[in-house]
DNA sequence: CTGTTAGCGCATTCAA
DNA sequence: TTGAATGCGCTAACAG
């Protein structure tokens, strides 16, 4: 691969001169600039990033640790701070913990290693001595849609309590009593929050305050059928379920029609935190409470760039919209 | 951050010392060996990725192009991907093309500045200048689902024709004669080959010859809907819908149910290429045939580092299996 | 506006 | 087994 001093040989110019065009970074001759253009586009010449980086001390790119790429909560989140990112210069390295916090934690070290320039992190659960490591390094954090206590970085999150209230309403205007409640790790902020929101209000809304019909998952799939199971063998029978993410919903879907079959679960009414591509396909229809995740991502992105060049960053809560499903 | 010099001083060895200790390439006196670990501990040393880049001339990255993230074909191949290259020592540098060939473009040269050791791609389509630069150089590339015309680069991908033949079964076994296909690009190989063993085997299974009954997409919710709607809008009532990928599938339901209603939409039989989480949940069920795009991830990491070794890589194709939700 | 020079952090070569 | 010295490719400081 062709390096710069190739190019500025073949230009018949210095290296500093060479830099100077190739990085834009102060004045040059037309002249220089043309020859130099040519010589690097004749030799195909692309910056050897790690090098720069060595010599800037920065490597203009960012971390960005999601729970679950699966969820197609973080996946759209992920594609829309992808994309920002590169709009403003920055490359994404975007790693899954698959909500396991030893994963998590793995993946900080090669961020460390990589020397990125912020980091977006969506943690599970506890700070781990890596992450404490990091942040008193220096690096600059945001926090997407879950907390970490004792980590004072910035927060772009959905609105737990007011989505929940969202839900709360809609239980209740339909009359239900009985109502499970799928919910996700109390060792994540959005699993405690989202909890005590729906156990703070349920029943001034109507809804049993019996924990018979409380289960928690760990925000997957499997988990969450699981937790949904545990609800039916003890021999209650909800007339509506509430799912704390999208895969809970669906592991709870699941559950119900594993247990119960397909003609009794589709007596069930079922509501979900985070709105899902197909919930117009089931019978009955599932409605949901839905947050931009693009927004977050988007939010998250511009909110870490302004924290890396020096701007203050304040929190920012995205409000919840219900997607009722159940009247068409 | 400290640095490997620092580590020395503080472990009163030299710089030199310190690098074989850390880096484990050569043998240290086992006295030499644990003063260094100590210090390193102490000071929370972690190495400079970029500065051992730079210097090793590798980087330990692999870039990972995916088409759509949010197909959940290419999440979960991402996903295990990630998970067996971090086994080997590599770390990740996912993009996400999101079926867009510029922006497809714009990161192979990311991960041309990047130095990215080698590349799996799943490619839009033709070969562009910087994709045949960047194999030109040297670079690994093994290709994942989709070949790319001209690019001679290990495959690993589903077996269209096969999966195709499995769907042509199933739409004879249910007397289906009038199929509307919505498939994808032509200019993306598994569009190509999907349609063409589809067209090749559907007059032997008894299905309609009339190409009012298909249309092409983009791969992508939106564009298949479209697509949905263009055949419907010819008057002619299919009994069954074959979508080309889980996206297309998607689009396609989601038109049949916003032109015909639940009720007639509903009597439609639909199969998928790609299986999808949901397809238990609807009426009537989904089949699909489904293939372990984990398998091909993990295949295409293991045959890229055989590749970095230097190492012959065989191309290798991947079976699909009928999930057939018809029955139950 | 340009050429020369130093040095980012590290692995590795060469002597000892 | 170790220390000293070199240079990977690049940018920035300095002098002209």
């Amino acid at each position: 691969m062709a390096t710069i001093k190739d190019v500025a040989a073949r230009a018949g110019v210095s290296l500093g001169t060479a830099s100077r065009v190739l990085s834009g970074s102060s004045a040059t001759s037309p002249e220089s600039r043309a020859r130099v253009q040519a010589a690097a586009a004749e030799l195909a010449y692309v910056a050897h990033g790690p090098a720069r980086s060595l010599r800037r001390s920065r490597t203009d790119v960012l971390g960005l640790l999601v729970s679950d790429i699966r969820n197609p909560f973080f996946s759209e989140l992920a594609h829309a701070a992808e994309r920002d990112a590169l709009r403003a210069g920055y490359s994404v390295l975007l790693a899954n913990a698959n909500e396991d916090e030893a994963q998590a934690d793995e993946y900080l070290g090669i961020f460390a290693s990589q020397r990125i320039d912020g980091l977006l992190l969506s943690p599970q659960g506890p700070v781990t001595p890596r992450l404490s490591a990091l942040v008193a390094s220096g690096m600059p954090v945001v926090l997407l849609n879950r907390h970490a206590d004792g980590l004072d970085a910035p927060l772009f999150e959905t609105d737990n309590e007011q989505g929940v209230g969202l839900v709360l309403d809609w239980l209740q205007r339909h009359g239900h009593r009985d109502v499970a409640y799928v919910g996700g790790p109390a060792s994540i902020s959005t699993g405690a929050e989202r909890l005590a929101a729906y156990v703070a209000g349920r029943a001034e809304h109507g809804i049993t305050t019996s924990d018979a019909f409380v289960e928690a998952g760990d925000f997957l799939p499997d988990g969450a059928a699981a937790a949904m199971t545990r609800i039916l063998d003890r021999g209650v029978r909800p007339t509506a379920v509430f799912g704390a993410n999208g895969p809970t919903t669906l592991g709870a879907v699941r559950a119900l029609h594993a247990r119960l079959g397909r003609e009794a679960a589709s007596a069930i009414d079922v509501i979900s935190f985070d709105d899902l591509d197909w919930f117009d396909f089931t019978t009955p229809r599932i409605s949901a409470v839905r947050n931009d995740a693009a927004s977050i991502g988007r939010l998250g992105v511009r909110g870490l760039i302004d924290l890396i060049d020096g701007r203050p960053v304040e929190s920012q809560r995205v409000a919840m919209e219900l997607v009722d499903r159940s009247a068409a």
